[in-house]
DNA sequence: TCGTGCTATGCAACTCGTTGCATAGCAAGT
DNA sequence: ACTTGCTATGCAACGAGTTGCATAGCACGA
């Protein structure tokens, strides 16, 4: 299971609370796990216990503390061993799919709309992807000689994270271009 | 969920046994949803009781018994309500794009054998739909007159559902081909 | 002041999904 | 004779993930 680990990297990238973990989740992490604030908290807990993470309470000003977590060496020592243990490649799910092959048995036009409003669903995070590319990972203009490796390493693979999943927005809205047209074929005509 | 309606899918593509739907998944249904045969088990037992499919003992010769399953009324109308409701669209987990994020804080070049084997794996997967398309959708030379509408669409929505697993496929090649030329970057460079 | 909404954390109950194991008959190779 | 492997079904235990609910402080507007 790869909660943990999208756990860790997260807070490696920059520590937080629960809280702001699953914000992140809805955002540039979302992308490509997902995660309720429960099963954060959850986990989260289970990582405290086993040294995986250390946390601080930090009070704040207006609003109730939050308990700030950081990876700790433990952490670090698991989530590096996990990068080096092969992974299988991901099992597809798509309820879509299987909708329309199911909606040979009953009225294949009836699905039109619910494609539709995918596709839209995916023009929109397509629109926020680029939105973001355009303000994280567009140069600012020639940068002085040799910045840090690391920060750069850090940048770099965020961004070809974020490249993978405007490629996977933009097959999907052609795919969904090509089923609507699909579908056509099998509505007023028939 | 939607195991209960992929398998309602699949019966009714053709009558079978749990085990020719365990067999089904690791094909073609696989392609867009994956089960074990425990679940598929589990999960026909308690489509029976709800009267969503119905089953007869099917002896046959050099081999045990199958109790083979097909689709009941109840089931064929639970299918249809399910059509008819609308679903979010999936979200995504790549335990692949978690790894790339972290191999900044570990050895990013220790990662490119993983990506490679992602990546032939996917070409893989790729030359089998390729085939499949071959096999089951080239036109055999002018079907004379029209063949019934209904299987006509059973076939179309099948294929176009698989355009989409090679659609997928063909993203993730390249998408894998940059994540190997953005690796390769902070290699024996750094 | 009353409701709405955000930050912040958590429990309990449930369903979904995976893993390991067990059984049993038959086929085919060594 | 022995092992390996395929069809065929299933249990038990566990871990992952979802849903509903609860609490509590503070902000902000009607």
């Amino acid at each position: 299971m790869a909660l943990e680990h999208a756990i860790l990297v997260s807070l490696l990238e920059k520590p937080g609370s629960g809280y702001e973990l699953a914000r992140r989740f809805e955002r540039s992490i979302g992308y490509f796990w997902t995660a309720t604030h429960q099963q954060i908290y959850r986990v989260l807990k289970r990582m405290e216990n086993d040294g995986w993470v250390e946390s601080r309470d930090v009070p704040q000003q207006g609003r109730p503390d939050k308990k700030e977590y950081s990876v700790a060496d433990l952490g670090r020592a698991a989530l590096s061993s996990w990068l080096h243990d092969p992974i299988e490649p991901e099992s597809v799910r798509h309820d879509l799919a299987v909708k329309i092959r199911g909606a040979a048995f009953d009225d294949p036009a009836a699905l039109i709309r619910e494609v539709e409003r995918h596709r839209h669903a995916h023009g929109d995070r397509l629109a926020h992807y680029l939105a973001g590319e355009e303000r994280d990972f567009t140069e600012p203009e020639a940068g002085p000689a040799a910045p840090e490796a690391a920060l750069d390493a850090e940048r770099e693979l965020q961004h070809v994270v974020l490249r993978g999943g405007i490629a996977y927005e933009r097959m999907m809205i052609s795919w969904l271009d090509d089923v609507l047209a699909t579908l056509a074929r099998f509505g007023p005509g028939h």
